[in-house]
DNA sequence: CCTATATACTGAAACGTTACAGATTGTCAC
DNA sequence: GTGACAATCTGTAACGTTTCAGTATATAGG
């Protein structure tokens, strides 16, 4: 028994990363007062609480993951959510990058879940939820009714959405106003003369798709402005058909003069189609577009933009969900982005 | 005791996520039976462990990864390191989709370990290494003599560079080869006539740079054309300052009339800054880029482009890694990816 | 002086898994 | 019929943590 006792105890002190037991043996306490002095418990001493962390972080102790999530069922996981093929490039880094700088200093990892073509969104959910492997969930590509967004409510987990859902429920998200975005470009346009506007929107399922339109469509009816049909394509749709489109619009007899576009890489490819109906920038038609990096100038001088920050949204959106997992309000976890002014070229000094 | 007995087979056969507890209540085994049973062991019986498996499968039985991690020491975590402020945006994402293919149907899941400006770069890795978080890492930005992985060399731990090191030192990794995208872009660049031409090359503290600047070099001499000095700058600086060193550059008596670029986006800015200078692409001068989406051709389309695939890229550092942690042997997980042509504007149908 | 009560601490059990060291059969050789 | 041995299966302990139900000591109330 006493030899049992002593064993335990060398071990204790021995050589591989330091655990609660190392902290009991060197404090001389307990494995259960050590535990609580670290999470500063009322009924332990000041005294004895300062002991401890001091010791602590002397030896650098870090509490064992698996240790706290096999007992707890805490896993100190936020999960992105992402389609493997439709996430535009720069929004998954920066996104990623947000959501970092935000959980930098709190004991959660990023663990990023896809899932691809053909695959119904809900399977990652599920599988995240079936498997307890995270504390929280953050999705994009949000739907106005979103199963995900409903599965995740009905079974409690935590959660943001990047973008707005319409199903009467209260969660966290973050968004960027398209509404104004698209009011704001159409605005502009006519400011500069334009007066057949077309818009190339996101695709119809995701919520912002209505955001979009409704703005474009409300600014139409203000400035006086008429919309030239162009949804046979979406932004998701890939550079070679957004430009063959394009220019097939471009030939009509009736075209647009003026674009309302809502991502940089369907912009080249506007952009593209614009010149294969041998029409110029600027002078035949103008383009109105959304990007999250400052590349669209360097393509060309005459685009017009409107800055979208990722990097922001993610980090909202971590701080959304840690915020629900902390014990705050769903609903006091909103947060709406507001749009630039419409920008034009600015030559560097 | 009996009772104590059997109010535990209660819970086994309850309502949470099934564990080995309740598939042993299920089958009348014992738990480690199952455990076995369940990871094809030897000495179960082969009608037992048919048994068990397809009664796991029924119920839809999942190894807690907290059970296991605590047991084990295995996380089933590949990290993927990044830095925050000077990945390129499709490296990010394509990588990481790479890697999420080939981990899709294994029990790894991907977290993303960042680190940040004037943060030293071992920092994440020594993090990952003391806290156990991970049994394979993913690293980037390699260089000739890298600190981090004889870190992890030294601490026996899986891992995968994105580059090749050169210190003696063998260990997996995949690489683009830049000597031959640079002494292709020299051949073809002589082959249309420029003579004088400048390499906008990687930042000096990454091996690729050296790979690059030979491939360059060599072919220079190889084709009897003459170098304009342009190290002043590196894809890894701004937008900014490319374009206006560019545009200084161009504005000389002695100038480029040919540039290889070893980055999309510094590509943008060199091309902004020749037409500074009042210079026009394909006429005063012709640019050979690296791209690893297809959009310089819409940006300009006498530029001439080489293709890099960082998906393919992110799946083959994964399977270096999972084969090493499989057992394989280190040296056997190097690949390396053959440059695309030089490939000109090719008008779509 | 004895009982109540607060304060400061502690051991045992449990989370789900695997490794170790058996235990129970049945079969076979002799 | 006995011993040896292989073939199957099993209980216990341990990984590191937190929670539950205490225990010991001091303080105060009567």
């Amino acid at each position: 028994m006493d030899r049992h006792r002593t064993e335990k105890d060398d071990e204790a002190s021995g050589q591989g990363r330091p655990t609660l037991k190392t902290l009991a043996f060197m404090t001389g306490l307990g494995v259960t007062t050590v535990s609580r002095a670290l999470k500063d418990a009322p009924e332990i001493g000041a005294e004895t609480r300062r002991r401890v962390q001091l010791v602590a972080k002397q030896i650098g102790y870090r509490p064992n993951r698996a240790g706290v999530r096999l007992r707890t069922g805490k896993t100190n996981v936020i999960s992105l959510v992402l389609n493997t093929e439709h996430e535009i490039m720069s929004f998954v880094s920066d996104i990623i990058y947000g959501v970092s700088e935000v959980i930098a200093d709190t004991p959660y990892h990023l663990i990023v879940t896809p899932y691809s073509r053909s695959q119904d969104p809900l399977d990652p959910i599920r599988y995240l939820v079936e498997t307890g492997s995270a504390d929280g969930v953050i999705i994009s590509r949000t739907q106005p009714n979103d199963p995900r967004a409903r599965y995740l409510l009905e079974r409690g987990i935590p959660f943001a959405t990047h973008g707005r859902t319409d199903m009467g429920l209260i969660h966290p998200y973050h968004d960027f106003d398209n509404y104004a975005f698209a009011t704001e470009a159409v605005r502009h346009l006519a400011g500069i003369g334009r007066r057949r506007l077309a818009l190339l929107a996101p695709p119809v399922e995701l919520t912002y798709h209505r955001h979009a339109l409704n703005g474009f469509t409300d600014a139409l009816s203000e400035v006086g402005a008429s919309e030239i049909p162009f949804n046979t394509v979406s932004i998701d749709h890939s550079i070679e058909q957004i430009r063959m489109r394009t220019a097939q619009l471009m030939r009509r007899d009736v075209r647009p003069d003026g674009f309302v576009s809502s991502a940089a890489a369907a912009t080249l490819a506007i952009v593209a189609g614009i010149e294969d109906a041998g029409l110029k920038l600027g002078r035949d038609v103008d383009v109105v577009s959304k990007q999250s990096s400052d590349l669209l100038h360097l393509f060309r001088r005459e685009l017009l933009v409107v800055n979208e920050d990722f990097r922001l949204a993610g980090a909202e959106l971590a701080r959304s969900v840690l915020g629900w997992i902390g014990g705050a309000a769903p609903g006091s976890l909103q947060s709406l982005s507001v749009p630039t002014e419409v920008l034009a070229y600015r030559r560097p000094d």
